[in-house]
DNA sequence: TATAAGTGCGTAACCGATTGCGCAGCTGTG
DNA sequence: CACAGCTGCGCAATCGGTTACGCACTTATA
């Protein structure tokens, strides 16, 4: 204590004004602070003595790096932005909910955090902020549309950024389920079952996804020498009416199986139908993609194709960070489908 | 151009390697950075011929100040945290969706970004992360539960935040709807129509939400000279399958109206009715809360109380930001219910 | 025992902004 | 014409880290 106590009392009031920094840190131990930073980092030579001290007095004060100063030193945030629409509608809530869970455990575990951004159809002007103020060394968009302002965006600027979702051109890295060979698969399958008259009803066709799985479709009857029918495809039914209208055209059209584009597709179906008395399976049979829990053990017998949102955000987030510490990454990522059938007993 | 180049060539060539720097405008235009940066600022002296050539060079190159050097000369991330639960049920999810486009919306205005954190009842650390290692200069907690580590550990950081949802302590900044006034409200209207046997269901009784409804409902008895009756109130509902039973025990102590907590309980009640062919309103009245898009006009009538997450979002995030800038705020805001009785035809 | 190789650590520049202090030069007042 | 006050601007320190370079000292090698 006498020791070192030489004139340097004043040091004790100052501190607490204040977080601890490495400076204060350097002064306390006698050492400089490139040593406490090289102990911290494991980066260059430092004394396993000395390391320890460092390590023992950062346990002690849990001292923590500021991350502006270590961002602004060797330019980087820390930070990953993730992208999603503003107006998304309620069913596609739980997909984003889980895909981020799982962006944001990558994320944490690669000491990053995650800035969010809304877009919107006509504004993107959260996610142009976020990259032109540099906030952030990558970007996960959490969707595709067909045309789509952020895909083009991101493409012009000079900044790492992997989509969830497929888009026309294929020339960005992205993550997706391959809706393509599953829907494809699906509509074999039904056919081997005996159907005949496949129909489909789906939402949205600016969303990537929905095309794909329109193609997948196809292809699928196109395997089976197949085609699309006169009045079994429907596309951009919004809601329960554009969908209840889908329903009876298909019933017009003697479809003898819907696919179901989405869980809100499905849903909407299952009431349309139930309004209307129509059996399941017997009258008609439906097969669904299953990415939420708005399908539960009350939901008549249907096929359903499962997948789970929370490892493309895994997949999604590895693959930015692999982007960002310059590595070579596969452009396009199919994560599988879990095609065990939900409940196939029909 | 000849008067210019005096062996400055190279600038050129370097300034094309990274984004532009407040020096390179410095140098480009012959002013210090000190006079650059007060032109950008507003704040100091500048003469007004020095800040239009700045603020047009600015223009002209589309220079952003880096947010990570501007916030380490200030001590501040220009982020604010947004924390919510990760594991929430999917009927919350539009709840905290809509709140958080008005977080956004002000977090923008005020050329603040959103860090997100995802949390979980067992599991704060991506909230202590980002608190302890000060990327945000304030916290949004999305929503309270009776016993709440979040709340419990930013009472114990020195960080400005405030909480969407009430405390049953009320010793931090809270904006919340005053639900025990609007569910007391509801309950004397109910009253006042006639209706004597009032039950309620109700999801977990951790959250505060749930717990304040059911103290309005109680108050809203007392004020009439009644009292909760035997078998007539249900709490923890946490599937349709405690719904089932919750209604099967209203029906046995033949309750004449039931009033819902929230969107899934009145859902799931809905069905439940539905399925047990008892009718709505002649055998029953069903009231209820209306956050969400999941009841619509195909919906039976019901007497609903609406509110907007997104104007709580919004006050929210003004609050904080008054917090940060060091202003007095009120500790308990209440906004109020859109009380307008959505269905009330019955 | 002289020399090379390796270790431990410090000096100082740097990342890109903000800001206290002070210095000229101009304007206004008596 | 002298002096006060204001205006426009720059110097240099600062925020809290990282890192190239170099120096002194220890250890291995011939």
């Amino acid at each position: 204590m006498s020791k070192q106590s030489n004139g340097r009392d004043l040091d004790l009031i100052v501190k607490d004004a204040g977080h601890i920094t490495i400076s204060d840190i350097a002064n306390d131990l006698n050492i400089s602070k490139t040593t406490v930073s090289r102990a911290i980092s494991g980066k260059g030579r430092v004394g396993a003595k000395t390391r320890e001290r460092v390590l023992a007095y950062i346990e002690k004060y849990n001292y923590r790096p500021n991350p502006l100063a270590r961002g602004l030193a060797n330019l980087k945030t820390y930070n990953i932005g993730w992208v999603v629409p503003g107006d998304s509608d309620v069913t596609d809530l739980p997909f984003f909910q889980r895909c981020m869970t799982g962006v944001c455990e990558v994320a944490a575990g690669n000491d990053y955090d995650i800035l969010l951004s809304m877009v919107y159809e006509k504004d993107i002007s959260q996610l142009e902020r976020i990259v032109q103020n540099r906030k952030v060394d990558g970007i996960v968009l959490g969707r595709t549309l067909v045309e789509d302002p952020c895909v083009d965006f991101l493409k012009e600027m000079d900044i790492p950024f992997v989509v969830i979702g497929s888009t026309p051109t294929g020339d960005v890295v992205q993550i997706d389920n391959d809706h393509v060979a599953a829907c494809s698969e699906l509509t074999s399958i039904l056919i081997m079952k005996g159907l005949r008259r496949l129909a489909l009803i789906g939402g949205d066709s600016n969303h990537m996804v929905n095309i794909s799985r329109k193609n997948g479709f196809i292809e699928g009857l196109k395997a089976n020498q197949m085609k699309p029918e006169e009045g079994l495809v429907y596309m951009d039914c919004k809601d329960r009416k554009d969908v209840g209208y889908a329903v009876e055209g298909c019933m017009r059209a003697k479809a003898d199986c819907v696919i179901c584009m989405d869980d809100r597709i499905c849903r909407e179906v299952l009431e349309k139908l139930k309004n209307d008395n129509i059996v399941i399976p017997t009258q008609i049979k439906i097969a669904s993609f299953y990415d939420s829990v708005l399908l539960d053990n009350s939901t008549p017998a249907i096929t359903a194709l499962q997948y789970d949102p929370r490892s493309l955000g895994i997949a999604a987030a590895r693959t930015l960070f692999h982007l960002i510490d310059g590595e070579e990454v596969e452009p396009i990522t199919y994560l599988n489908y879990e095609v065990a059938l939900k409940v196939s007993t029909q």
